[in-house]
Parts: C-alpha cells; structure tokens; sequence
DNA sequence: CGAATTTGCGACATTCATGTCGCATTCTAT
DNA sequence: ATAGAATGCGACATGAATGTCGCAAATTCG
C-alpha cells in the first residue's frame, strides 16, 4: 500500500489548513492519490472531514496525556507548570488541526462535539484549580478564561500565517500575554 | 422599493453571520427578495461579498472617527481612553460585521486588503503611542498585539454564541484580559 | 510464482449553485 | 392617471462537485 489511510488523513489535514475549501479531487491529488481511491477509504465528503476531525481530537487528547492533566486535576499538584504545558503543547496542535477548530462540520457532528466537550471540560477543571490555588485570578468566569485561549491560539495562527512574529518566539508571547495581559 | 439596496446588504450580513456559506436562494430569501432581484443590484456572489466586505470596513472606519483615534494619533494625548475606547467599540462592530473577519473572499480582494491594511496600520500606530506613553508593555510586537485584540474578539463571539457570558459582562472581561492578563 | 486485493483511470449520472432571460405585475413619481 | 422603472416569477443553460462503476494494471501476500 503506497498511500495508507492515515496518511490520507494526515495529508488531507495539511492541504486543508491551507484551503479549507478544498474539493474533494484537490483532496485527493493533494494526498497522492485518484480520487476514487479517497472516496473508496471514504465514501463521503462528510466522512472525510469527521475522520480529520477525530484525529485533532486525538491530538489534543495526546496532549492532556503528555501534560500529565489527569494527574494534577487528581493530586491537586503542579497545577501551574501543567498550565503553562497546556498552553505551549495546543500551539503545535493548533498549528497541525488548526482547521478543524472552523470548520462547520465538526462543530455539527453529535459525537464530535461531546468528545470536545468532556476535554474542554477537563481543561476547565484545570482552570478553577489554578483559580483556588491563586495562579490564576478568580474573577473571570473559567469558560471565559478557556475561550480566551482559545482566541489566543487563533492570534498565534494568524501571527504566523501573516509573517508577524517568528516561531519560536509564539510560547513566550502567548504565556506572557495570557497571564500578565499587555499593560 | 420595498426593499433598498443598503437594507440588502445588511440582511444578507445579518443572515451570513449565522450560516457563512448561505446560497445566493439563501441570502435572498432572507433579505425578502427575489433570487433574480439579488442577481440585478449584485451580478455575482462574490459582487455581494465585496460590497458586505466594504460595509463591514466603513462601519471599522466609522469607529475610528467616533473614538476620535485621528487626534489622539496626532497630539499623542489620551491614548489611554482612546485605547480603551477601540477595544470596547470593536464588540460592537465585531458582533455586527464579524463573518467578514473570517470571510475568505474579503482576505483575497486587493482593494479591500488594502483599506484593512491602512485600518489596521492606524490601530498599531495607537497600539506604538500606548507603549512610548507606558500605557502598554513595550516588549510585545505591536503586530502581537494588534493580532491579540483580533484573538480577543474572537473569543468574545464565541462565548456569546455559546452562552458562556453575559452580553453586558463582555466589554470588562475583555478590558480585563487584554490589559491585565489572567493571573 | 500466482491468487487476491488494491489502485489508477476514465466515464457516467446526479445534484446543486450560479447567472441570464422574457414576461407579467406592481410600484413610483410626475 | 399614466409612463417608466423595478420586482416577482418561472424557465433555462452552464459549470462544478459529488458519488458510482467497470476494467485494466499494479501491488501485496501466501
């Protein structure tokens, strides 16, 4: 197999993130492939894009794993690097699945949704943590706070599409800007 | 007329704010026109798009002269207010004209790049006065920080959209966490 | 090596949005 | 009241994207 089905899905996701309006036949030459091959893997648009989507989800579910999040929402511990691991870790994501955060099917799909809800939750969780333990202040509702990240990472996304920041430079400028603010 | 060509334009932005890729029929139906009297003011969709995409920028414009950002950019004198003042009337105008942000044919159309630009380029200019004057931290790109005030709204309309906050709680939240941060 | 699976390829039908037109009707302004 | 302009309405042509199929070639696996 020259082309295996997760790397349809990888590629399709890289040529999304650049025209998010694609057709499925610039889908499929994109990933290296005829388009009755992609409509053989997947037989619907529709069924693409849910497939995309699912693989950000398991990113982002990656990232909570690698962060440790279960663990300090457990013990209570470590709740600020974990934090600040949280916010580093869903730049690279955010740059990778990026797409997938507008695009309108993924904000439709029932099962997609939920999955995104219980880890926005369990980002949320980490958020009233650090409220209690003073990292972050209490006077922001926390579904505030964690849509302001989420704002955030689009500035970040855009930051870069337009050439106005350098890479590496993305974590300081979001660390710095989400928790001391920009006066 | 029962229905004038400006009132047109400002349904079909009403309507396009909540189903971003509404078809011509669509957009017709509900401006409460005819399919062929939307084709007779805009021959083509994207003729539309570019004509809500202006819409949206003299109403951006519109804020800049009520806020009084000229003077303020040439006495250097209350940046401060004036600073704040954008950042509240933004909402307003974001909430309104907000698909236009996203919109991908009013991010290609070169003219309308343009007028963005030089909108753009005064708020960064405020943006450079708030920071000689101490009112902002000096060690963020202005570009940053203009992107960030862009990440910010974004995140005020999708918390609206989902009911996390308060319509009237938006403009401190963003204040707030634009200016202060969130530790 | 040989059978089985998969892919490339091109053709086809279908659906949908777009843009245009002619005609009857309604509205508007003088 | 009436001429001119704008609208509603339905029909039409066109083009693009979608999804399906059959067959030949290639790849994989036993």
């Amino acid at each position: 197999m020259a082309v295996t089905r997760e790397q349809i899905v990888t590629r399709a996701i890289e040529h999304l993130n650049q025209a998010p309006a694609a057709s499925m036949a610039e889908i499929a030459q994109a990933a290296g492939v005829h388009r009755a091959t992609l409509h053989r893997h997947f037989a619907t648009r529709e069924e693409l894009i849910i497939a995309l989507g699912w693989r950000a989800h398991e990113a982002w579910q990656r990232v909570h794993d690698e962060i440790g999040l279960d663990t300090a929402l457990r013990t209570g511990e470590r709740v600020e690097e974990t934090l600040h691991a949280l916010l580093v870790a869903h730049i690279e994501v955010a740059e990778e699945h990026g797409f997938a955060l507008t695009e309108h099917l993924v904000g439709i799909n029932p099962e997609l949704v939920r999955r995104a809800e219980e880890l926005e939750a369990r980002e949320i969780e980490l958020i009233e943590a650090c409220q209690r333990a003073g990292v972050l202040r209490a006077d922001l509702p926390p579904r505030w706070v964690s849509n302001t990240v989420y704002g955030l990472l689009v500035a970040v996304r855009e930051s870069l599409r337009r050439g106005d920041v350098a890479r590496r430079d993305t974590p300081r400028l979001l660390l710095e800007t989400f928790l001391r603010g920009t006066s």
